[in-house]
DNA sequence: TGTTAGCACTCAGGAGTCACGAGTGCTAAC
DNA sequence: GTTAGCACTCGTGACTCCTGAGTGCTAACA
């Protein structure tokens, strides 16, 4: 639909605009463009794009801004060519992970924190899921008379635990003991299974060797029970605070909301998880697109990152629309596959 | 050196510009105040007052505002009697704290929200510090033939964990003889011993014990080399973006110093563990008074939490100068008590 | 001697005006 | 199809003026 030249016009109008966040005049472009145009035909150009609905204008006097269609369009179809990081880049981001490892619970959040630093937006990173992972050893460490620690180790090496108090009547040992028969019951089972088959199935065993069978019941409830919902992975924001630099954002108002929004990791957590089932590996929501209305003046760009060709985390970038998609996406998608070969590698048990 | 009169006036002036965030005027004052004193007299005591250098005026067609001394004054001499919560207040509290118990890691992190929902400030929380506590437990699970989880248990049910990679050549089984050693040879050894003393004292039991020895110490080191460091506690922060409510802070540029502190944990735990070896148990730093600069806009105030005597963690309120210190004050005091005798009984074994 | 009424003075903030300039749309010529 | 020229628009910043809240001072009062 659009020609060659009004595709270049477009894409220079973007370049500009996410560079200098102000509206992008015809003269700005016929001076920088090549084709030696002038300003009056960049403007039929720009009238035209603007009726297409991929340009606005704040008002009459101003120049033009991308509209939400302008972004999309130009995310889809001017920069998908050559939009690679060089070589050197690629290197660069591959030695930040493999510095450290040994971390695994750490490397989520070092990603948020680099990520953020890189891009000076607001980076949230998913961290690995653990659902279709298994038990690997569940153990209880025993604190006081009361009070003991349960751990679950899962297959992926994360580590979960929780503070149990036991009831008055019965005895730590045969606490302990219940979690020793549990523990080699349960190992290779998956998570989210847990709760729901395996119970039932060690009941009898476990009948036998306690007495106060009741009581115990629900200590082991007290750990298992927030399995399933704790299995979710953690999430991990870095440079909240960059959204203060962008100049759409100096109206604290409109920048509470967002920072609020980021403070409740359910609502950014479901965000990005819709983004992990989504078809595509590196997913770009300008704008409006996002369901979050909060988000309508931001957009979001994610990838995900996999174990054994399953997705198991989303990385993000969250910034206003006028967003450097350009150094954005090579760079995420570059840091989603260094994360899935780190994990792919580490994971291979 | 203030009269009577004097005090009120000035306790009447801090009480309605903490509450107004404007400058207050004698007029507001006289026709508040119980004692039927016109406006000019006054007037003239706030002369007085400002002299003194309590009160302070933005410009000279304006009302006055507390200056710090007069905050420190009004915090030192005018808030003490009567500042306590009601009986009801003090139920509420703690009814808050006895819900969940038995989840004594996320306490720390349900104070601080709990604290900013409650204040409409920013709450921060030091977790109960680890240093006089004594290791528990130390296992290790095997993941895959490389990797494994290390875990460490303390005597205040705190769990630690850190992946480590196991060195080609090294079976795994070794490693985890060594750990079970470890496990028995290290257990009841306060943390911050372990390090230096402990591994000296161990090294010939392991060496009977393994032949790789050198490789396997570097295994245990990836360990222990972290409760040093780690075994400070951790930070939480609630209700971050209440800052932004407040009008002092609707310049985004002031905002962004304050919120940016606040994202740089280590910053934040050492000012607030700066106040935990102070002598008093409460601790309120107006303005200036915080040695960090950013804050020199905000007032700090902390207080301690104890176990068996010693100060263990921190809970704090940070919010503008102009903070409703007779609200925050005595909250704060009942919710480290409160959680005082809650880490009292459960740390008690 | 302390308190009050009255009055002149100050000053931040909002409303109104104006000029500037960046940028547009349109028309006519190339 | 492209461009030069020109009239028009409109946000921005500078300037002025006005208002009102609040002060300080003085003189009178109890």
């Amino acid at each position: 639909m659009l020609t060659e030249r009004q595709m270049l016009i477009l894409r220079l109008i973007v370049d500009n605009y996410v560079l200098s966040a102000e509206p992008v005049g015809s003269r700005t472009i016929s001076k920088q463009a090549d084709l030696g145009l002038s300003a009056a035909t960049i403007r039929n150009e720009m009238a035209d794009l603007e009726e297409m609905g991929y340009l606005e204008q704040p008002h009459a006097s101003a120049g033009r801004i991308p509209s939400q269609l302008g972004y999309r369009f130009y995310v889809d179809h001017l920069l998908s060519q050559g939009a690679d990081l060089s070589a050197a880049e690629i290197e660069r981001v591959k030695s930040l992970f493999t510095e450290r490892i040994g971390e695994m619970e750490r490397v989520a959040q070092q990603t948020a924190s680099f990520l953020s630093n890189l891009t000076q937006y607001t980076a949230v990173v998913l961290g690995p899921q653990v659902y279709d992972t298994t038990l690997k050893s569940l153990q209880l460490v025993p604190i006081s008379d009361r009070t003991a620690v349960a751990l679950v180790v899962t297959s992926t090496g994360q580590v979960h635990n929780r503070t149990v108090t036991i009831p008055e009547g019965i005895p730590v040992r045969d606490i302990e003991r219940m979690f020793k028969v549990l523990d080699k019951k349960l190992s290779g089972i998956p998570l989210y299974r847990i709760r729901s088959r395996a119970l039932e199935e060690i009941t009898l065993e476990l009948a036998r060797h306690m007495n106060d069978f009741e009581e115990a019941m629900r200590v082991l409830d007290q750990v298992i029970s927030w399995m399933g919902e704790d299995s979710e992975g953690k999430l991990y924001v870095g440079g909240t605070t960059n959204m203060l630099l962008q100049p759409e954002f100096q109206d604290v108002q409109k920048a509470k909301t967002v920072l609020t929004w980021l403070e409740h990791h359910q609502d950014v957590m479901e965000a990005l998880r819709s983004d992990e089932t989504a078809r595509g590996r590196l997913q770009v929501r300008i704008g409006g697109e996002n369901d979050v209305l909060t988000l309508r003046d931001c957009s979001l760009v994610t990838a995900t990152y996999h174990v054994g060709g399953a997705p198991v985390g989303v990385v993000g970038v969250l910034g206003p629309t006028r967003m450097d998609y350009a150094r954005v996406i090579p760079l995420l998608d570059q840091i989603s596959k260094t994360m899935t070969e780190l994990f792919t590698k580490f994971y291979a048990s």
